[in-house]
DNA sequence: GGCCTTGGTTCGGTCATTGAACCAAGTTTC
DNA sequence: GAAACTTGGTTCAATGACCGAACCAAGGCC
């Protein structure tokens, strides 16, 4: 987290992994990821963030195999970047960060998380399991539902395509301008 | 995460916890209280971490009501720093970490995690369950065991004490010197 | 009185982040 | 065919966080 520097002294696994996905924005990114984001200029506009430490932050996270940049046009030539086994991974992370954030600092629910294969409206448990059927939700069938508290209508084509449910990692459909 | 700075345009309970939380060495911290690391110069030595950063760590964290601060002794005059029900709350993220952290980056056990109530050798399963007894096991009977891999002769006294079984959230004791 | 322990604060140097400007390949528009 | 636009970057000066070492202060111990 934080700076590109270690934990030098720490045996242990959490700063092993505070060591990767610790640095500013870097859980962010991972974020977008989930909701579909794959074009850096899409994760430029949503996040807000710096266009050098956007191109530092896929740089470090592509080779660190939690994204992986692929080539999904020739001409011209475009890359996207896709979460891999290891990055879809960290998903109990950030569903654990997004519960003890609505829990201790949010009033209204922002988005909520739901089992998308399964026909309950009723949103996922404290460790992913869907109230209706029981089992934990594999990270490709959770829906991604948009509450009332979110601005209903925000300046960046990717918080636009937001509002309208979808999976995580189904890539984004960002309306042509 | 990261720096001090907020994400501004972020709305997304995600991002207002990176805010609080993921500043460099603030889960950190969190982790060491959760191992029982209640005293200033306790948290000093075991994470290697500059003075001024620690001072300012402690004091952040105490305004946001996951750490307390509280005299254990008049004399002399000293405090220390326990984690509350909000910083107690935070377990599951520094779990999912852990978890992943072991996963993809460790190949060894630095330490396992087993329900202490309950007799069972198994460590805990993956949302923090109990493989003999099957429940969720509160933080307050997670039992911190020390793996193989670890240093069985580090130099700093916490880390030493730490070589011993021990419950989390249990105040952690220094051998004198 | 002098020294030790605990829990800090201060300070100069270094390194990461920021925002704005610039760049470049390829494509569309006039 | 040139100008403008899109996408995905790189460069740069300024700011601010972090780092390590030194210093400080209250209280107890010898």
């Amino acid at each position: 987290m934080a700076l590109g520097k270690d934990y030098a002294t720490q045996e242990c696994s959490i700063a092993r992994a505070l060591e990767i996905v610790g640095e500013r924005w870097t859980l962010l990114v991972v974020r977008d990821a989930f909701y579909g984001v794959r074009r850096y200029n899409d994760f430029l506009v949503h996040l807000g963030i710096p266009r050098a430490v956007l191109a530092a932050r896929l740089q470090a996270l592509t080779a660190e195999g939690i994204l992986d940049k692929r080539r999904y046009q020739e001409s011209p030539p475009r890359d996207e970047y896709v979460l891999t086994d290891r990055g879809v991974a960290l998903w109990p992370v950030l569903r654990a960060l997004g519960l003890w954030g609505r829990d201790y600092l949010d009033k209204p629910d922002l988005r909520i998380l739901r089992h998308a294969g399964c026909g309950t409206e009723e949103e996922l448990g404290s460790y992913g399991e869907c109230p209706a059927c029981g089992t934990v939700v594999p990270v490709s069938d959770v829906e991604l539902v948009p509450g009332p508290a979110l601005d209903q209508d925000p300046a960046d084509p990717v918080s636009r395509a937001l509002l309208k449910p979808k999976r995580l990692l189904q890539p984004l459909e960002t309306e042509p301008v």
